[in-house]
DNA sequence: GCAGTGACTAGTA
DNA sequence: ATACTAGCCACTG
């Protein structure tokens, strides 16, 4: 699990769903967000890297925290849209983006 | 063991 | 476009 967050690439996001799947659980994006939430800030794990399938980071009841992942996205590369949601089709990091633009 | 909650997703209205 | 519902699984009371 940790594994595949940390193999997302600097300027990448993916959803609760994508690591999930390449998780080898697909539909337990739930857990994958009970994984994070357990995790530490000495993991060096990206989690920052891991967002909605909205694009969005999640609030896990700190928006202040949900902004300082934005910063952090914003510093490695991440373009924010509109309503601070990411653009999921150059940004997200899965099988329909890995090396290849997403048409349309 | 059952019920409630949660850093989610997809479908329907 | 947003709001609500159902599905999903793990942890807590």
């Amino acid at each position: 699990m940790y594994a595949v967050v940390r193999r997302i690439p600097c300027g990448r996001v993916a959803t609760y769903g994508d690591v999930a799947a390449l998780a080898g659980r697909p539909g337990r994006a739930r857990e994958v967000g009970w994984a994070l939430h357990a995790l530490d800030a000495e993991s060096r794990v990206p989690w920052q890297r891991v967002v909605n399938a909205r694009g969005e980071v999640s609030a896990r009841g700190e928006p202040a925290a949900a902004r300082v992942q934005r910063a952090l996205l914003e510093r490695e590369g991440v373009r924010f849209g509109s309503s601070g949601r990411i653009d999921l089709a150059k940004h997200r990091w899965g099988p329909a983006s890995r090396g290849k633009a997403a048409p349309r």
